[in-house]
DNA sequence: TCAAAAGTGTTTTATATACACCCATGT
DNA sequence: ACATGGGTGTATATAAAACACTTTTGA
């Protein structure tokens, strides 16, 4: 390592902010862009990591100061380097992704005369810079990690219904899975506390609302155990 | 994203180099330091990135330049932004880990009038930097991913026996496996190819060497296979 | 002939899958 | 009473784990 110094590549961190909406639908946060390049496109979320600051610390800023979020899962996602993936300047970007709940969170809809919105996963517009291929890197970072992590249990409100859990397994996963083999499974793990409360407002039988006891899957995780779905 | 420019951390790429020895030892390369901070301690090759060159490039630039090893497997392993990891100035690292096999690709043992060589996974010693954090990181990247990505022939050479890949396999994910069951399961997936040679200057029956079918197991992927030991 | 590692199958156990009906609630 | 999703168990198939002896080769 030496002390000469070259030029150095301007350094951002970019943040893909999943939710989950009142429908159990997952959605990302887009901004629409009010100044050149890419003015008009929709982009994530993101900005310059400051010289006093660490990269975690660039991206919680940038989600409060641009969507209003704080109290947020977040987690690195990978470093984007290409030489032209922004047009200005020589860039590398440090990608985060963060998973919420829309409901219980209330988010800013726009900020800093901005426009913020929620997209589908299916209706995603394309994206300025390399957004896309950013985007498409934390899907599939989320589809192989809630398999053998409990991050799942991030974009669910505190307390569940064990359709809702599965719904968003399936969501993620893109594909059915058996009801009765899921709950077997889920339940088998012990993690989950029946709250002794029920949904509310439903025109049917109300379902049992559960919520994910984390200490207890610490301990188990640090005692070797893996969660599975 | 603005167009203001704020002071710029400086961007290092930094490159676990893991190698396995013709003893089937797991070993990682460490340069030592001949200038400040760190003096004469050990660290991690790594070096900054130019402008003009991605963070993939910087990373094979470094290790031709402080190792001489050119055809490696190199993936990216995390981004490290403390403040504090380098007391000259705030400096960001990306790093890589890469996989090579020792026996087949002869490796300087120092260059550019430093001092680099190989240590056991056992015996590393205090590490310049924040590099024994990056190290435990590789190390856990390792042991999850060698699991379900066929990343460990890239540890072994192109021939190599059954026993070899168990024995790393039991190096790696520290404990012991049935040699039986472990035999069943590689073959049954039809990803070796039998080369019909078997193992030389061995004093007792030489064991038949294998090579991993790399196209067929790109092909299976794509159909939704998943390696998994 | 001895030492050292290679090679080989079966049984048991655990886990995953497939599958259909009754229950509770609100309208 | 009807519509809607909640909740439940068993049988079968598949995969994992446990386990010990014979074979080959060079020294």
């Amino acid at each position: 390592m030496h002390t000469y110094e070259y030029p150095r590549p301007a350094l951002t961190v970019d943040c893909i902010v999943f939710g989950l909406d009142a429908q159990q639908e997952l959605k990302v946060m887009l901004i629409q862009r009010d100044i050149p390049p890419f003015q008009g496109q929709w982009a994530i979320p993101g900005g310059f990591v400051r010289i006093d600051e660490t990269l975690e610390a660039a991206a919680l800023r940038e989600l409060r100061e641009e969507t209003g979020i704080y109290d947020v899962y977040l987690e690195q996602l990978y470093t984007f380097g290409d030489l032209a993936r922004d047009p200005r300047d020589r860039t590398v970007t440090v990608a985060y992704y963060a998973l919420i709940n829309l409901v219980e969170q209330k988010i800013k809809a726009s900020t800093d005369a901005r426009d913020a919105s929620w997209f589908p996963l299916s209706k995603i517009p394309k994206l300025a810079f390399d957004h896309d291929k950013i985007l498409k890197t934390a899907i599939a970072r989320l589809r192989g990690k809630i398999r053998y992590e409990p991050i799942g249990f991030e974009l669910l409100a505190t307390k569940f219904t064990l359709s809702q859990l599965q719904k968003l397994y399936e969501t993620v996963l893109d594909h059915p899975l058996d009801k009765r083999n899921f709950r077997k499974k889920i339940l088998s793990m012990e993690l989950l506390i029946d709250s002794g409360e029920v949904e509310q407002g439903v025109s049917h039988r109300a379902a049992k609302l559960y919520q994910f006891d984390e200490s207890k899957y610490l301990q188990l995780k640090q005692n070797g155990f893996n969660f599975e779905i």
